[in-house]
DNA sequence: CCTACCGATCGGTAGG
DNA sequence: CCTACCGATCGGTAGG
């Protein structure tokens, strides 16, 4: 899912993840259809067919918008997170630098992917299956992490990790709905206890 | 906040409350901006200037639908949870009723206030200001009942209703998110069983 | 509640 | 990467 196109020159692609880099920016707060290609192109001082002729339609530009957006979670919480040993661990610092990452106000809008899977739930298209999917992989790896802490002892041999999953991904974006309405970063403290609360009551 | 307005005639206010019923309906899918006149008006077999006359401004409009979304969740969540004993009984009352709500698909596009706070928590303006505040009222009741159960020695004394009320409604918003992006109404289950669990922790 | 209309902006294309 | 342009749609107004 790397946005990189190999066959482009070292400029091209400088300017393309410039305006990549902008749009998940933008669109962390509009939206990815609320973002125009007008405002977007105006910001970064470029002519509407300029940045168009680097993704051919809107639908194109949101795709790869999608894509880069991945790759920023996943160096900044994924990747990091694989460090920890796999389990209960990996599972905490997962969550840790999910919530870290936007205490921090990476993104002026809060949670990009919370953000464009509200938008696009109610569309058909390529767009929303890829936000989908994309979301499909994140649960996969909560689950998994809650699989090996099965496997390893440290939770309880009955966890359904399917529900697990879904709780903590619920208080993650319980947090990231709350802060954008209310401004107010201590509910990422509140969202770090229910976490814990929620573990512990599974722990073996 | 009741929608009606006593001065016009009964026709007017026909027509109006099926506007904002329909405005309500197709926010919930596209959102209060995504909404726009001339499709909502088509949809309504209206001109949009006949539908305008009646709001003056988009605004004025989205004001309205908000207004009418906040009566219409009062009416079929809070007022039936209302019928039982305040305290724990209440509390669960009002979170089934919120769940079936939306998991009898009542809106086409999922939780009405979900989408709509999503959408207007990078926005300034009067309507992120009306949704903030009917958020804040649905988080308030939470946080009463919790306290009714508190003083009744239903759960124990030193609980963080704040904390508690902030993961009910992750729990519940997190179901809708998930359920409008996979179709699949098991995520009720899991929220009842979630809620089930947090407020089984606190019990006394 | 309507028709007729306004300027602004939308996504996108032609041609370079 | 640009200028110049397209038809469609946006929110909103005038006047009835």
């Amino acid at each position: 899912m790397k946005t990189m196109i190999p066959g482009k020159t070292t400029r091209g692609q400088h300017t393309r993840m410039s305006i990549l880099s902008k749009a998940m920016q933008l669109a962390s707060k509009e939206g990815l259809e609320g973002l125009s290609i007008g405002r977007l192109s105006t910001g970064l001082n470029m002519s509407k067919s300029g940045l168009l002729a680097h993704f051919g339609s809107k639908e194109d530009l949101q795709l790869a918008t999608v894509d880069l957006a991945c790759d920023r979670y996943n160096d900044q919480i994924v990747q990091p997170a694989l460090k920890s040993t796999k389990g209960i661990t990996r599972l905490m610092s997962l969550c840790g630098f999910w919530l870290k990452y936007h205490e921090q106000d990476t993104l002026p809008g809060g949670c990009f992917f919370l953000a464009v899977s509200s938008e696009f739930d109610s569309r058909a298209g390529r767009v929303r299956k890829r936000i989908k999917f994309t979301m499909s992989r994140w649960l996969r790896l909560l689950k998994r992490e809650l699989y090996h802490a099965q496997k390893a002892g440290e939770i309880q041999r009955d966890t359904d990790t399917e529900q697990i999953a879904f709780e903590l991904n619920a208080i993650g974006h319980g947090a990231n709905w709350a802060y954008q309405l209310y401004e107010d970063r201590g509910v990422f403290q509140k969202a770090r206890h229910a976490i814990e609360r929620t573990l512990q009551a599974i722990r073996s």
